[in-house]
RNA sequence: GCUGGCGUAGCUCAGCUGGUAGAGCAACUGAUUCGUAAUCAGUAGGUCGGGUGUUCGAUUCACCCCGCCAGCACCA
């Protein structure tokens, strides 16, 4: 005779056994139509779940988080078995829930076409529409592995094969699918009302790319109509800040098929380029860093001896010259390790911080190429901290506090922060790797910050903590990273003068803010959508004239801001101002300056703002004033 | 690198089943001298990504290569 007990605090007795859906029933017919399943003690749950003893239960709907992940959950398993409907002999895999829809992978003799996806979503809606009911069984293990294999499912027999023998196993059946499923699943297809496949791709079975490759079918599902047409228009305004397409529009850069992966900057990105790379340079002197410059290629002994030879040889590229071999470098550490080596250090040297603007270039699979923010030739803000063990933790938390001050001038305030730990391809034994791993515990902790860690993610000679960044449709990129690496100084031979007199290897501290240079850009444009803050933008005004007779006048209020300090550019073209205003407009410029006969003669400017907002006359010097306010690092259109 | 798709004028794209290419915008020339998101008229512009093959004939079909796009794998 269960209790149950509702969120709101009521007890509701029953005399027997009862299943969710028959409490939903006793609540109220609506709620008991919107139940997709239940919570029971905390424990997500189908609605034909029983309860048999004194229980919490929540009646779970689509108005909250876990209802439309049971949705989309269904959904998959509602696009394989329209799958299996339409292609028999396809073989099903896995189907998770993915941020925003799910995906589901197959395996099946020839790949699905975009008319495929068609059909197969016509079939969904038809499944949905016959309102079939999902009911959930358990099978013992042994025999779900016999019962898969016996109709043709090897990968499914596979995976139930995986978990541990002699478990009870939960199988889901609709109609003529069954699946193996953890749960829980709505009680009927048709709960699945709001649905859409996107896009066909393939997918290596279990992730390994030494497996073969399934197809994997993309699919989107929502609890309103309305939401979905919101997440496909946000889709569709994501796509006009590409950067890949600013970057044309507004004349940026290009790239080409001569040089795959690398790029050709035009004056305006360039301009955008000194801009940042100007503001990073005050950040290294400001914070008691020294530049430097490496060679772009060193000799492979170098390579060998570093460690790259061996852990990074893949993604290099080499050159020769007179019998000798060089590498073109990845990385610039032992460029600075070279510095370095010059003199006898002194403990009382370190923490010395050497910085960079080095251009690299990593040979990357061509697959993994995309637009200026994957590239292969790239420009990191690269600095190395050569330091002492004790002196890791305070580093680590001064650079912390600047990454995110940086950040936040260029306006991103919303940064992850992941700690990546020892890969399985790595120098060096456990005990270093334990000390670096604590060192980097040891100051996130003490910066106060919450971190997610990446098992076997950190690179080949040490940990890191990465920042990352989301780009306006959600992928996230890795800019900056703080690395600690015992291993490379002793490698490469650096070593300092301790307080005892005695020769100490010194702790070499990887870190970088923006990480890549074209990376970070392309991000800034796809953040603002090419509307850059007024100090980053690479044409800051535009003065334009009425008519011929101020052009005199329009070519001295540009030598007036110029001298001034901003970049600036007259436009005397013979065309109405309104063209003129428009051209400017669509290539987001913050300030359109008009100047006709009224303005000539009051000396003055016509001030627009990027928002089409006129703000009307006002004198030259007011207008520089406005414009030394506001374009500063931080400084907001 | 893997799977699939794509590659036509500077840009965005047309171009059924093979018969040597078209539009809009941009560019250029001329006219217009104009008050806050497109003035009018005219002109020019393409070895259809590259190669090989099939064919009387290939932008169109086949194969190979290059590049791009999506996803996977990899990663700053």
């Amino acid at each position: 005779m269960p209790n149950v007990r509702l969120p709101d605090g009521s007890v509701k007795a029953f005399p027997g056994p009862v299943t969710v859906a028959e409490v939903a029933q006793s609540i109220g017919a609506g709620l008991a139509r919107a139940a997709l399943a239940g919570r029971v003690n905390g424990k997500l749950v189908d609605t034909s779940h029983r309860i048999e003893s004194d229980a919490d239960l929540a009646i779970v709907t689509d108005k909250e988080p876990d209802g439309i992940e049971i949705i989309r959950h269904s959904t998959a398993h509602l696009l394989a078995y329209a799958v299996k409907e339409l292609f028999p002999d396809a073989q099903v895999t896995i189907g998770p829930v993915i941020e925003n829809g799910f995906y589901y992978d197959f395996a099946y003799k020839r790949p699905f076409t975009p008319e495929d996806l068609t059909a197969i979503e016509k079939k969904m809606a038809e499944l949905a529409k016959r309102d079939i009911p999902v009911a959930r069984e358990e099978w013992d293990r042994d025999k779900a592995v016999a019962f898969f294999k016996s109709i043709g499912e090897e990968y499914k027999a596979e995976i139930i094969a995986s978990i541990p023998a002699g478990e009870q196993i939960s199988l889901y059946r609709e109609g003529d699918f069954v699946d193996l499923c953890r749960g829980p699943h709505v009680p009927s297809t048709g709960r699945l009302k709001v649905f859409k496949l996107m896009k066909v791709a393939g997918a290596y079975w279990r992730g390994d790319s030494k497996n073969e490759m399934l197809q994997r079918i993309y699919g989107t599902a929502w609890t309103k109509k309305e939401d979905q047409d919101a997440y496909l228009h946000m889709l569709e305004e994501a796509e006009k800040r590409d950067h890949r397409r600013l970057g044309r529009q507004l004349d940026l850069f290009h790239v080409q098929d001569e040089a795959p992966g690398m790029v050709f900057w035009h004056p305006k990105g360039w301009a955008l380029w000194q801009s940042v790379e100007q503001y990073m340079r005050r950040v290294y002197v400001d914070n008691g860093y020294q530049e430097v410059r490496a060679p772009q290629i060193l000799d492979v002994s170098l390579w060998k001896r570093s460690g790259h030879w061996d852990n990074y040889r893949e993604n290099m590229f080499f050159t020769g010259s007179e019998n000798r071999d060089y590498a073109v470098k990845p990385m610039n550490c032992p460029g600075h390790v070279q510095i370095f080596n010059t003199g006898l250090r002194s403990y009382r040297d370190l923490p010395l911080r050497y910085g960079e603007f080095g251009q690299c270039h990593r040979n990357e699979p061509s697959g993994a190429l995309h637009g200026i923010m994957r590239i292969r030739a790239f420009t990191q803000d690269d600095g190395h901290i050569f330091c002492t063990p004790e002196q890791i933790e305070p580093e680590v938390v001064a650079f912390h506090a600047l990454a995110l001050k940086v950040y936040a001038d260029f306006g991103f305030t919303d940064v992850a922060v992941k700690l990546a730990l020892r890969p399985d391809k790595r120098l060096g034994g456990d005990a270093v790797w334990d000390q670096a791993e604590a060192a980097l515990r040891a100051a996130l902790g003490r910066s106060g910050v919450e971190w997610e860690e990446l098992p076997g993610e950190g690179a080949f000679y040490g940990p890191k903590i990465e920042y990352h960044l989301r780009d306006s449709i959600g992928r996230s990129w890795q800019l900056g990273t703080m690395q600690v690496d015992f291993m490379m100084p002793e490698r490469l031979g650096a070593e300092y003068v301790a307080e005892d007199n005695t020769r100490k290897v010194p702790v070499m501290l990887h870190r970088a803010i923006v990480g890549s240079m074209e990376r970070f850009i392309g991000i800034l444009i796809e953040h603002y959508a090419g509307a850059l803050p007024l100090w980053l933008a690479p044409l800051q005004v535009v003065v334009a004239n009425i008519s011929e007779h101020q052009a005199d006048y329009a070519a001295e209020v540009e030598a007036g801001l110029r001298a001034a300090g901003f970049r600036v550019a007259a436009d005397l073209r013979n065309e109405k101002i309104s063209y003129k205003i428009r051209e400017h407009s669509l290539q987001k410029l913050p300030y359109q300056v008009v100047v006709g006969d009224k303005e000539k003669a009051a000396k003055m400017v016509a001030v627009r703002s990027r928002t089409g907002e006129d703000l009307g006359q006002m004198s030259l010097e007011d207008f520089v004033g406005r414009l030394k306010h506001e374009g500063v690092p931080g400084g907001t259109a």
